[in-house]
DNA sequence: CAAAGACTGTCGAGAACTCGACACAAATGC
DNA sequence: GCATTTGTGTCGAGTTCTCGACAGTCTTTG
């Protein structure tokens, strides 16, 4: 049975040649993930590579008192678990599904097969491995320098990007975890910049009015780490539009 | 010629198997590194490897406004540029020697011919990988989440790990930007903390007085990033105690 | 030795954010 | 339909850190 035409697909698979892909096809399953489902937590094996369609990954620090910082996202430019390709290793972080997302999953052994066989594929993780880095160490910079409302604006213009949609679905409370400041400072920053038009929302959703608009208030950030990613992931070379 | 016995040496060569060294060992070169020195700007491309023997080497995330923030630290435990030895590739951050510092240089190309020999050394290179990043996320949210003092001992702490002296020269001035914060308040967490019998500082000098002391305000990311690297890295199997 | 430069000490106003508290509203479950 | 849970709005005191300013001190250099 097949699935209908997907809208879009994950970057890494849709940019790998035909040869290479055949590679890692017949053990890509779809699936759908929920809001709210763990993938990993710290400590656990990396067995499961997922690519994301769209929707969004946080790679999530924690802390010993439970407090829990987003230190990378990963969406349809990315994987989570690619670096379980390489060699078996454990999750420094958990990953938690953030917006509803359409995922291709493969096994760690059998992508570490395709990544045995295939000089493109090893190209894919070693690349992606260095943009996720990038992520990373730009997003330690923004923690250190910018608002919190700078940094509100880049959270959400990087989940947009990987979203079908206008709407994104989380709580201020959810939030405010993940930027690692109070709730209290999240609501009176999404009040200033629903009052100057560029995002409404209702509890539990938060609509994005005008890009531009999030654009001027965020921070450098987001613009540098999805450079990065251009520069380093190659663009889409096939559609491959079926599941 | 030979050099003196050297008291301490990189872990990470010194892990190698004898076979696996054998292959790096001719093209290595012992240089003496000066306090800031500038290894790489962003965008440079990773032509040499630095392995240190001791002292400490940093790497900053630049913004648009010309601020250096302190993404990651790199030591005797590590080596900076080791992922140029998968494939070519521009430095993503600014690198810069913060103490002076003794280590093995390679050139890129050299120790990639080595990497596609050792599978050893490819295990040295993912793991190391593994462990920068997780250092990197493990920032991430400290930035987010942990006070300057905190942040100033854990960066004392680590420095401290990598040298042979209880005696760091460093500005208060340079500490504000690699922390990300105003000198002045660098000033005031230093003085805290000279009052607490932690440390004693003068101009552009800092004695480290009672480790423990600095343990305990520091936050507990010190010691996670210390684990990961001890978890990931494996311990010396031979003391190559000659450049 | 004098001058310049680099580093530190201190002050104070103000902004950003924390932290606890409580009221209220919307969604959910029975 | 009612009770419970969950998410949001707001308030206010308090803390941390910013940012500019300026004085003082140590070091280097000519």
């Amino acid at each position: 049975m097949q699935r209908p035409l997907l809208s879009v697909q994950n970057r890494l698979l849709s940019a790998l040649p035909p040869d290479d892909y055949r590679l890692v096809a017949p053990h890509l399953t779809q699936v759908d993930l929920e809001r709210g489902r763990l993938l990993y937590e710290p400590g656990d094996r990396v067995d499961t590579a997922y690519f994301p369609h769209d929707g969004v990954i946080s790679l999530m620090t924690l802390m010993e008192n439970g407090a829990a910082i987003e230190s990378a996202t990963i969406g349809r430019e990315g994987a989570l678990g690619l670096m379980g390709a390489v060699s078996p290793r454990q999750s420094l972080s958990r990953a938690i599904v953030q917006t509803p997302t359409r995922a291709a999953r493969i096994g760690a052994s059998q992508l570490h097969e395709a990544w045995e066989k295939s000089a493109k594929i090893r190209v894919m993780v070693d690349m992606h491995t260095e943009a996720l880095f990038g992520h990373a160490v730009q997003s330690v910079a923004c923690n250190a320098l910018h608002s919190v409302e700078a940094r509100f604006c880049r959270w959400l213009l990087t989940c947009h990007d990987r979203i079908t949609s206008d709407t994104v679905a989380l709580t201020q409370e959810f939030l405010a975890d993940m930027l690692g400041v109070q709730r209290t400072t999240v609501t009176a920053v999404a009040r200033t910049l629903q009052e100057k038009g560029y995002i409404r929302y209702r509890r539990g959703v938060v609509d994005i009015i005008s890009r531009e608009g999030l654009e001027a208030v965020s921070c450098e950030c987001y613009e540098v780490v999805r450079r990065n990613y251009e520069r380093l992931l190659p663009q889409p070379s096939v559609d491959r539009a079926r599941g």
